[in-house]
DNA sequence: GATGAATGAGCGTTCATTCAT
DNA sequence: AATGAATGAACGCTCATTCAT
């Protein structure tokens, strides 16, 4: 946690500094990351950085908060654009909309995002425990509900599609690049896995 | 690559080297991994090191060629045993299992290969950049004799499957473990998603 | 020497940072004590500090000053007390009581005169020099009036016996602890020294 | 313990990192003492410093090491030129003798033994609580021999009177310097101490 | 008089790599 | 071919002090 000195910084120097700081991680592995570079490009003294966080982890971890906040906004548009009426796969198709939308304005939080899940080092590995569950009990979640619902047929083992959900929503941005760069189409993409989704849980 | 006096030692050695290679790379990102700790665990002198290697680069990208020659030999048993009779799911199948089998013998090369894919530092990006279009060519291939053989429906997009077959065959070894630990029935699992998939894509 | 601003303060704030300074030079050398320390535990803005003070060494120097006063204030219970007919060793006695009873009672400001004694550092090096002859001349003095008064012998040397008293007076705290903690009978020990010392130079 | 590589140095740059050290801990205490400033004197890379020793710490004990090395090369001397019909009063005038040259011949050695006497800092507590005792046991011993050979009186508490030798001890080298410098006759303040203990405690 | 953000020199330490033997 | 000492840039971080408000 930021100490309360950050947030009484007027917000261009804050921006500044999260901005840096995005940079960094968003390229470097969390060691590789370099507070000396963030303080560089930000352009304050190294003094004032520890004077605003704790230290490269209390930094790192409200980057991590920041990625989720921003993200969460993105879902929030969907569950507002999302009446009772909506079937399970049309809320699925949104959300994943939502998820290539966000990678796709995004890059670099993304790109932080997928270093603290691959990263073995203990501070990534210490983040993880305490966020890893957290996505799939959503999809779980809305998952019971399908069935209840009758959209999504009573055979299938919620944990583990709520695992294999997650999974291809944690790696859709990968979707956005084709081996030649951006893939424009990549709605037509989301609706192609949508349907094999469909196919495959469709009561 | 390897300098020829690296093959000039005798196998201990060389094996003494990779083991502690693997050992910390699979548990350090590429900027972490400590040249120094190699050295350390090998039990080679330092200046040695850098006869065999050009440097840190030059050894990671040898370790990640041993990841691929030993997967290769996973998928050639697959291969091997596989009668034109099988169809495509069937394949399919050993494929996957075939790949489960492999990260649970080789967890550290698996997690080698994950932090290549997700850190975005200039080396990793450079090699990826170099691998990453291979796995997808080959899923590509197969889906496209699986269309010809009429195991799959002709309407599916052969690219955008083949990038999601390969997504999920690297995301496969996360199926592995549990939010309790080692998941004793992931044969089943791979049973259920093949399921899915099928009931997507079969013809 | 503190500024004005520093007597202006009211009491409680004086009394806060007196304390939170000693915590800090009784626990730590003179260069390892912190200013930032003693801010944060005198709740006082940094700013204000050097308000006060002109820095470290001019509060460290008042510290002094402060440890000086108040031993100042058990000798002079013990002058008070010590009618003339009382002899040198009975005064001896009561003075090294008085210093072990200070000592016990303000462990902490025992602690900073010890620092101050050992630390080679510039400023505890000047401090010492202004200070140091001050106890040796004390004791040269009574000692001076205690062999006109026929209660020690003429043949010691004023100077190296005042010395020496001084050099036992410095280390009297040491043997309030034994190896095992507190030493509960510091009493009779005084007894015994004063007279292995009355044995020594009494007339 | 300084690594083998450290020993492995020809004696020279031995000798000049040794010295280095010396004086930067001599004049400052534990923590004020700089590594940079000791490789800076010393004329070494800083990374060769912890090729050497495992960092501040690991130094200032070897340097610790050193000094009581060097300190019972002095006892040793008196010890071999003490016939056993030496009386005990004789033995400490020899001991002190030895303490009062060995201190004035190695200023910087006593004075990083006072600081790690008195300074609070973990380390240094740490040091002492295995090396105090030593000392204390030492006085003991050769008191309880005494007093068995009839030299000094059974009243005495040889616990009580080794803590006070051993202060008396510490504190020696205090008597070196006078108000105005070096003091040329410490051998006769030697003898009238022992005169005054010898008084205090003789059979 | 009070505040607390800003500063930057300095610290101990790590590490990939070089090079003389 | 093998050795291991030497190197020095870079790192994360601390702290006494200054200064604008």
């Amino acid at each position: 946690m930021p100490k309360s000195t950050f947030y009484n910084l007027d917000q261009k120097k804050r921006d500044r500094i999260i901005e840096a700081a995005i940079d960094e991680f968003a390229t470097n592995s969390f060691h590789k990351a370099s507070i000396t570079n963030i303080i560089k490009n930000a352009e304050i003294a190294s003094g004032s950085f520890y004077q605003y966080f704790d230290g490269k982890e209390d930094l790192y971890i409200h980057l991590l908060d920041i990625i989720v906040e921003r993200k969460l906004e993105y879902i929030d548009q969907v569950v507002m654009n999302n009446p009772n009426d909506l079937n399970f796969f049309n809320f699925l198709e949104k959300l994943y909309r939502g998820g290539i939308e966000f990678a796709k304005e995004n890059p670099r939080l993304i790109s932080i995002g997928k270093n603290l899940m691959n990263n073995n080092c203990e501070v990534c590995k210490k983040i993880r425990e305490q966020q890893k569950p957290q996505s799939e009990r959503f999809f779980k979640k809305i998952l019971e509900q399908a069935i209840e619902a009758g959209d999504v047929k009573e055979e299938i083992d919620p944990e583990l599609t709520a695992k294999f959900l997650t999974s291809i929503n944690y790696s859709l941005s990968d979707f956005i690049y084709t081996e030649d760069g951006l893939n424009e189409n990549v709605m037509d993409t989301i609706n192609e896995l949508i349907d094999i989704i469909e196919n495959g849980i469709k009561n």
